[in-house]
DNA sequence: ATAGGCTAAGTTGTCAGACAAATATTGTGA
DNA sequence: TCACAATATTTGTCTGACAACTTAGCCTAT
């Protein structure tokens, strides 16, 4: 067992959160949930415990709840299918999409963070990070290019060298990392450099997906900048555009 | 006119999600908000209502609550700023980019679906349709090339010709039409085909970001499928991803 | 027979007050 | 100075109740 963690405030919220997420799962489309009160009963917890849960539910648009009527499970199929607002490791998002995948060559280097790194970490230039380079192969052929810079501080506790396993952000999410919240990922298309064809096997100037992501704790820190190119074709990147609701929180 | 309307067991809650917003708006960075039954009284609402309009805002990723500590706001330009998962029309979007656009040559013509336009569509091939194409350009130069195709009914009560303004989403979310949803849009890059390149004045074979979109209705009705090719540079997309909750809820 | 209104039951929305759990601060003693 | 206990503050959860809304069925008047 991983490391003696207090409740968090979260271990209990969060076992509720899976029990319900299920529980809509098995719901069919369209359905209606049981009400309130069954379920809490159901469940063993408080209504008002049982009601913030959903609410999380229903803010991210799985159900709908009716004064009067009850709560509705909004028919899938048209919903979220886990886009590329789910934040997953590309090792995951691969495996969902039936693709094979291996890890092809990988380096991990320690230096100095350069300009650019340290804009996007917010620390200062010449601090030290770590970088880790590595090509994702299926049936041996180069599909993706991957860079991730990190601080060094954030991989205290971590045995790089060993555990890595492809993914950084994988490592990250694991129990013994921090708490993870957003990922903001830009995206655009490039041609791609000579050195990253020469590392993909592909033409300087062929078309490749270009992301560039930073990754906040749920404190605000930066933990990892990375920027990664795709080959079209092998990658299927899809967002849920949703209209109005949330949206301008800043001016 | 709005319609004589009962509180939809909306009314009330809206309101707090506005009074709370601005509240976390006009936190600074990192700060503490008041406590729950300070803010509570403040709001004239119960801690239960409080709390779950905070767990809103807590999913969304604005706020991060500790407990036995307090909730802190999550510091902005960290933040949501309106992404790609925010559905609006390029037009807004290029605005919010203080990138000022024209409308370029554009055509709309009524023709059969094509076997790929009806399976999106989920209609019958051969049935009606109107295409709407059109270039968007900045300081005379093109920018972006999107197409737009939709069910004939669908533009029933829209002078098409008159009031196309270089948008067919902006029209769609006027109060005359259909409730919108989501719009599921695909990312890929690829190299502009001939014909888009003549029009928009670059080299066949150069890289475009391309989206492929279909938007639906409450209903679940398609009503719009689009694809768009935007040239890299003068456009910044991003998505904001979030950790794990949520996700999976299909098998 | 039909249309319209009324009643009752079920469901979500909101409220009040209380205690538990986690954390940070302060005070105390060695 | 340092370790440790006491305390105050804050979020997490629980309980029970009432209000607002919707639906379905019954009843009445036309």
């Amino acid at each position: 067992m991983s490391k003696e963690r207090p409740n968090n405030g979260k271990s209990l919220s969060q076992q509720l959160h899976e029990q319900l997420r299920e529980i809509i799962a098995e719901t069919p489309s369209g359905g209606k949930l049981l009400s309130e009160p069954q379920l809490a009963k159901q469940l063993g917890v408080s209504r008002a415990t049982l009601r913030e849960a959903m609410r999380t539910f229903e803010t991210q648009g799985f159900i709908h709840r009716r004064q009067g009527v009850g709560t509705f499970v909004i028919p899938p199929g048209h919903m979220i299918e886990a886009g590329l607002e789910v934040l997953e490791s590309i090792h995951t998002q691969a495996e969902r999409m039936d693709l094979e995948v291996q890890v092809g060559p990988y380096y991990i280097i320690k230096k100095e963070a350069s300009e650019q790194s340290a804009e996007r970490l917010e620390i200062n230039p010449g601090e030290p990070v770590i970088e880790v380079t590595w090509v994702m192969e299926t049936q041996g052929r180069p599909v993706a290019y991957l860079v991730d810079v990190l601080p060094e501080d954030v991989l205290d506790g971590f045995d790089l060298e060993r555990n890595f396993n492809g993914s950084v952000l994988d490592m990250l999410m694991s129990d013994r990392g921090p708490t993870l919240s957003i990922s903001r990922t830009e995206i655009s298309a490039v041609a791609a450099p000579s050195d990253i064809a020469r590392a993909m096997g592909i033409q300087r100037g062929d078309v490749v997906l270009f992301f560039e992501a930073t990754l906040f704790t749920a404190e605000g820190r930066v933990i990892d900048y990375s920027h990664s190119y795709y080959l079209p074709g092998y990658f299927k990147f899809h967002v849920v555009r949703r209209v109005g609701q949330g949206g301008e929180l800043r001016g």
